[in-house]
DNA sequence: TATTGTTATACTCTATAACTATA
DNA sequence: TATAGTTATAGAGTATAACAATA
């Protein structure tokens, strides 16, 4: 039964399910689908000329005014030097400035302007429909259980890291 | 109301909740989530000498011989091209073999080796056992839950993206 | 002409180490 | 010494365009 060292030619089965092993297990279908949700939204983040990554950077930074970029990092669960470019590209499109922090002055007090404030309502807005759009087919108890579920998934998995 | 255009030396929410506003996003969850668990499981599977991608390509090889790369990359959803490099790795490692497909010299028909599927049914226990502890503070219900919404976000986005 | 696998190339996201200027 | 931001660099994963061999 056990002897397909030998080249095989299989039938091929239907070539949508040739991966039906690994969907059974939650992160194989966890790639799968964020592969596809990150395409799609940045696909409709393009025109406002922001990426998934930025628009979450811009995000937390018009929730969070002032904050340094360090907590930026803290709060993406980035590496402090992949925000350099990244704060970089936001100050370059006049969505947000640099200021120095007055009281320590080896550190910066990130700020957004009034445009970056708009383009992050419209993005928002824009991110909140393609949401929607791709929940289309869950109860709205199903969309909440999906989001708890991911939630409880990194806080385990987290937990178990920090206890090493 | 709405003035902060000026620097603000905001007071500083909470720094694990900076990313609040994101939080209602199941795009950003996923993300997270997603980035967590590859970490965690790329970590389980190196001990092995794989990696997530390199598990799932043997997987579907072991569950699917005979099959070409062509059909690989549609089962995993990535371009042909990617696959070259990928399929090198099984290849010398001796987890698969690449055999010229008897009615079309272009294509090869790929096999796993008896190395391979031990191999393959060691780390498929890995990432199951990975799997089952960090849904571990999911009931079944739940866990099936995200697998099925998972799957219904992707299915979602492929029809949509099919029918542009 | 179309398809299979390949090469070359590039872009995004992420990570680590070492530097600088402050503290 | 330690911290904030930076530079340099590297490694995954993915994508497109163009090519050779074969269909």
């Amino acid at each position: 039964m056990t002897k397909p060292t030998e080249p095989a030619n299989a039938i091929q089965p239907s070539l949508e399910e040739a991966d039906a092993a690994l969907r059974v297990f939650v992160g194989y279908n966890m790639k799968r689908a964020f592969h596809t949700v990150q395409g799609d939204v940045t696909a409709s983040l393009t025109p406002l000329g922001l990426r998934m990554l930025t628009f979450s950077a811009l995000s937390v930074i018009v929730s969070n005014a002032g904050l340094r970029q360090s907590h930026l990092a803290d709060a993406l669960a980035i590496e402090r030097p992949n925000l350099v470019l990244l704060v970089d590209e936001l100050e370059r499109a006049d969505l947000i400035t640099r200021d120095r922090a007055k009281d320590d002055r080896r550190a910066y007090s990130l700020n957004p302007t009034e445009k970056g404030i708009a383009l992050c309502r419209r993005a928002e807005q824009t991110v909140l429909d393609h949401d929607r759009r791709m929940t289309r087919d869950l109860t709205p108890a199903e969309r909440s259980g999906l989001i708890s579920a991911l939630q409880s998934i990194e806080n385990v998995l987290n937990r178990e890291d920090r206890d090493d």
